[in-house]
RNA sequence: GGAGGGGUGGGUGAGUGGCUAAUACCAACAGACUGUAAAUCUGUCGCCUGAAAUGGCUUCGCAGGUUCGAAUCCUGCCCCCUCCA
């Protein structure tokens, strides 16, 4: 049911182009997954999602669990009809949120971490909730997920060789409680749903290399990098996975959690990265900040005030066929929410497309061209973001 | 006509003798954001000099005064608001 397909690859990388089938549709991959952590991509609808070109995206048990509830999800029919979107869906186990609700907190009082799993104080009500890898499993299956994710220890950037190393010894003890839990529950379920598991190791070498091939060896249907190396540095994001990418299993799916800025797309996917996904280009948006041909564009900037011209002159989105910077510069400015979902739009229509754009340049051999004129990202971290990756070939 | 309240930096509005170039919020300007506690967060925000610590200058309706020292106290003037007639 969960067949990964590889169609092509990159003579000159780790690429490569396939198609992963789910039983809600087939996802073409390489392929970048919008975020909506509580089942809905903030400000925009499932059909815009579609517009977009959105192939797959992500949840997240540990919201939804508290809100509106898994026992609701279920007696609706499952996260896909609750949602009113048809296609592929991921949800994340709530991992995450063990490092970053735990990093709020300088007191550790909403997260607490032991072998056997995590207890969290909820954010919403402050009640006291409880994750093992077994739970985990359970209300993600439950929730209705096509690919659900074991449960892990984020390890952050800098935490020292031991830090890393119990947090993945952690991480692998819980992903194989979760294939027991997941296997176990597979046979007496009517839709079949893949597990992912995830590999940590923090900034070492030797620790990811472990990682890997100890998650490997699960034999799960994807796998996945995550950590904070992964997409807060392009530096190590590039780095931790040229350490691994001869011990990733080449049939099946390779995910690499939290990648967004456009730039950071054609360095995974050269290392051999099939799906990623980030909260990156809906919050930028957001916060009013455009992804375009040209860079990073703040529409609240002055200079927009009376700019006539769409976003970017080479998108083909909603937003940019039908808006000014001007009047998006106006929607910011007098806090009107449209001005978020064009933006959101825009954003993801523009990720999308770059990734779609590569895809294809995988599929028919033509990879080198578009690396030759990826932005190369400069020491000076201010100019990075004046870069953007055209949209469309007019160089060519 | 009588009684009372008030005028503070772009706006709202604290402050009622030195710790005040002046709280806070908004606006403005700039920056951040990567498996979402985010329509969030951070910085700047009188003028001049300086890379900066800083230094200098001018500010709390206007004009005087008291004091070592005033946005804060006193006097006069101008303006605004509320209530009563």
């Amino acid at each position: 049911m969960f067949e990964f397909e590889v169609i092509a690859r990159d003579p000159g990388s780790r690429a490569r182009a396939g198609r992963f089938v789910t039983p809600h549709g087939v996802v073409e991959t390489p392929a970048f997954m919008p975020v909506g952590t509580r089942a809905a991509v903030k400000t925009v609808d499932p059909q815009e999602l579609e517009e977009v070109g959105a192939q797959m995206i992500l949840s997240n048990a540990y919201h939804l669990s508290l809100q509106p509830g898994v026992e609701c999800i279920e007696r609706l029919g499952g996260i896909h009809r609750f949602m009113g979107w048809n296609h592929p869906i991921l949800t994340d186990s709530g991992g995450f949120q063990v490092w970053s609700l735990s990093t709020r907190d300088a007191a550790g009082r909403m997260v607490r971490i032991d072998d056997d799993g995590v207890t969290f104080r909820s954010h919403l009500d402050g009640s006291v909730r409880r994750l093992t890898p077994e739970t985990a499993v359970d209300l993600q299956l439950r929730i209705g997920a096509d690919v659900i994710m074991a449960l892990d220890e984020c390890t952050p950037i800098g935490a020292p060789a031991e830090q890393a190393q119990l947090a993945a010894a952690r991480t692998h003890q819980w992903a194989r409680r979760c294939r027991d839990r997941w296997l176990e529950r597979q046979q007496d379920s009517p839709v079949p749903q893949a597990l992912f598991g995830i590999v940590q190791g923090g900034d070492f070498r030797d620790l990811r290399r472990w990682s890997t091939e100890t998650i490997a060896a699960l034999d799960l249907p994807g796998i996945a990098i995550g950590g904070q190396s992964i997409g807060y540095s392009k530096t190590k994001t590039a780095e931790t996975l040229e350490w691994i990418e001869d011990l990733l299993p080449t049939d099946r799916p390779r995910y690499a959690m939290g990648i967004g800025d456009p730039l950071d797309f054609l360095i995974v996917i050269e290392r051999g990265i099939d799906l990623f996904d980030s909260v990156y280009p809906t919050r930028l948006a957001r916060n009013g900040a455009l992804l375009t041909s040209e860079g990073r564009l703040r529409i609240t900037a002055v200079a927009y005030r009376s700019d006539e011209r769409p976003v970017d002159a080479a998108c083909q989105c909603t937003t940019c066929r039908t808006v000014s910077r001007a009047y998006l510069h106006h929607l910011f400015r007098s806090g009107e929410l449209a001005g978020h979902r064009l933006a959101t739009i825009h954003n993801l229509a523009y990720c999308l497309k770059i990734v779609a754009r590569i895809r294809e340049a995988i599929r028919v051999g033509r990879l080198e061209d578009l690396r030759a004129r990826w932005p190369r990202p400069s020491a000076t971290q201010g100019e990075d973001q004046r870069m953007g990756m055209p949209l469309a070939s007019s160089s060519q």
